[in-house]
DNA sequence: GGCATGGTATTGTCCGACAATCCGACAGGC
DNA sequence: GCCTGTCGGATTGTCGGACAATACCATGCC
C-alpha cells in the first residue's frame, strides 16, 4: 500500500545535483569544477562525501581530467566511455557474436544511406582515406581490424547523426576480436572487404542512398560467411575469445 | 615522442581489479561483495579508497544494492542503467529528435524481422498484451506513451537478441517526450499507431519477417509525419522539451 | 514452524592530517 | 623573446580514527 520512503545517501544527492547542473547546461563543457574543498563547503558535507559523488560522475564520463591534470572539468561522455559501458553490459548479458552481427546488419545499411545523403566533402575524404589505408597494407592484422572498424566509424561520422556514432562504438568494439580471427584465417577476407568498401564509398560519393544501403547490407552479410569459414561458432559469447569451433 | 608515464590512483586500480573479476565471471551475478573493511584489508588500502572504487562500479551498474539493503551485490547492468547513460550522453551530444527518429527507422525493422523469426509463444503473448492495452485505453496520455514504448520493448525481447534490447532502451527513452506531444496534439495518432501495431503483431505471429519489417518501417515513418503535424521542430534537441514550433 | 528480540556487523558520514604534485608567478640566461 | 630553473600555494590522493544509524542474524519464545 505504501511506497518505501525515499532516502538517498548524501553522496548520491550531491552527484545528482551536479549531474543535473551539467544536463541543464548550467555547467558547460570545458568548465572547471570547483575544488573538492569548495564543493564540500557549498554542499555542507565532508570532502570524502564529495569525492564519492565525483567518482560516480567521473565514471559516467561527465567529468574528466586533462592529461596529467589535477582538476576535474565538465566533459560530455566520449564515445569510448559510452561504448565501454555498453559493450561491458552486453558481455555480461551474454550477447553472442551472432547477436552483434545481427545488430550490425540491422543498423549499418541505414547509416550508409544517411551518410550517402548527408556526407560533406571532408567526411567523404576521411572515409576514402580509411578505405585506402585498409586496401594498402597487407600485413599487420591489428591495423587491418582497426581500419575495418574505422571504416564503419567514418561512415557514422559522415551520417552527421550522433546517435549512429554512439551506437556504432560498442558494436564495433565487440566485433573486433572475431574480426581479427576472420582476417587471420580467411584468405579472401581482405579482398572481399576491400571490394565492399569500394562499392560503399562509390555510392556515398554519388549520394546514392539506395546503393549505399544495399552494398553495406552485403558487406555485413559477408561477415557471417566469414564466421563460418573461419570456424567461429556463432554462439560464441562476445566476452570470450573467438577461437575455432571444436570439430 | 614519449608516452606519458602510466599512473593510476589507487581507487582506480581497485575498481579495475574488481571490474575485471566481474567481467571474467570470477565474481558472479547475485554474489555479495566482501565488506568494505574486508576489501580494504585485502587490497591494503584505506576504506575511503575502497569506497571511491565502489562508487565507480556502482554507477557502471556492476554493483547494486538490494531494496533497502546495505551490502553490495554483483549485478549485470540493467537496461535502465545502460539506457540512462547512453541517453544522457546523447543529450549532451546535442542529438535531435530527428536523429533519434532516424536511428529508430534504421534499427526497428531489423528487430521486427528478427522477432518474427524467433519469437516464442510467451513473447508473442506479451507483445499482444501490450498492443491490446494501448488499444484499450483512450485517456491517460502517460500510459499511452509507456505502452507505445513497451511495444517496441516487447518486440526487442521477442527478438531474443540482448543487443537489440539494450540499444532500444535509450532510443525509446528519448522518444517518449516528443511522443507524448504527438499523442496530445494529433487526433488520429492513436488510431494510426494501433493499426500499425496490429499489422506488426499479425506478421510476427505469422513468422513473416518481411512483412514485420515492412510494417514496422511504416510505423516508424509515421512518427515523422506525427512530428510535422504536431508542430514539433525536427531539430529540437532531445534534452529540450518538445514544444510546438513557433509559427 | 513462525515471530519477536537483542547483539553485532556494516555502511554512511564526519574530522583531521600529510605527502605528492600540479599550477602560476617570477627571475635569470641565451 | 623564449626557454629554463626555482619557489610557494593550492589541490588532490590517501590515510587513520571515530560514531550514529540500521540491516542482519541468531537466539529464544510461543
Amino acid at each position: 500500500m505504501f511506497e518505501p520512503l525515499g532516502y538517498a545517501p548524501a553522496y548520491l544527492r550531491v552527484s545528482e545535483e551536479i549531474r543535473g547542473r551539467i544536463l541543464r547546461r548550467e555547467l558547460t563543457e570545458g568548465e572547471a569544477l570547483p575544488t573538492e574543498t569548495e564543493l564540500a563547503r557549498q554542499f555542507e558535507v565532508n570532502r570524502s562525501t564529495v569525492r564519492e559523488a565525483l567518482r560516480k560522475l567521473e565514471s559516467a564520463g561527465l567529468l574528466s581530467r586533462r592529461r596529467g591534470g589535477k582538476r576535474l572539468y565538465v566533459t560530455r561522455p566520449t564515445r569510448e566511455a559510452v561504448g565501454g559501458g555498453l559493450s561491458q553490459a552486453l558481455a555480461l548479458h551474454r550477447a553472442r557474436v551472432v547477436d552483434v552481427w545481427e545488430a550490425l546488419q540491422a543498423v549499418q545499411p541505414g547509416i550508409a544511406a544517411a551518410a550517402a545523403v548527408r556526407r560533406d566533402e571532408a567526411a567523404l575524404q576521411r572515409l576514402e582515406a580509411v578505405a585506402q589505408r585498409f586496401a594498402g597494407r597487407q600485413g599487420d592484422r591489428a591495423q587491418a581490424v582497426a581500419d575495418v572498424a574505422g571504416f564503419f566509424d567514418a561512415l557514422g561520422e559522415a551520417s552527421g547523426n550522433p546517435v549512429f556514432v554512439l551506437l556504432n562504438e560498442p558494436l564495433l568494439r565487440l566485433l573486433k576480436p572475431s574480426l581479427a580471427v576472420i582476417i587471420d584465417r580467411v584468405p579472401q577476407a581482405r579482398a572481399r572487404i576491400e571490394a565492399a568498401q569500394a562499392k560503399v564509398v562509390a555510392a556515398v560519393r554519388a549520394r546514392d542512398a539506395a546503393a549505399a544501403s544495399d552494398w553495406m547490407a552485403r558487406h555485413v552479410r559477408d561477415f557471417r560467411r566469414g564466421y563460418e569459414v573461419a570456424g567461429i561458432a556463432l554462439s560464441t559469447g562476445v566476452g570470450e575469445s573467438p577461437d575455432a569451433a571444436v570439430s
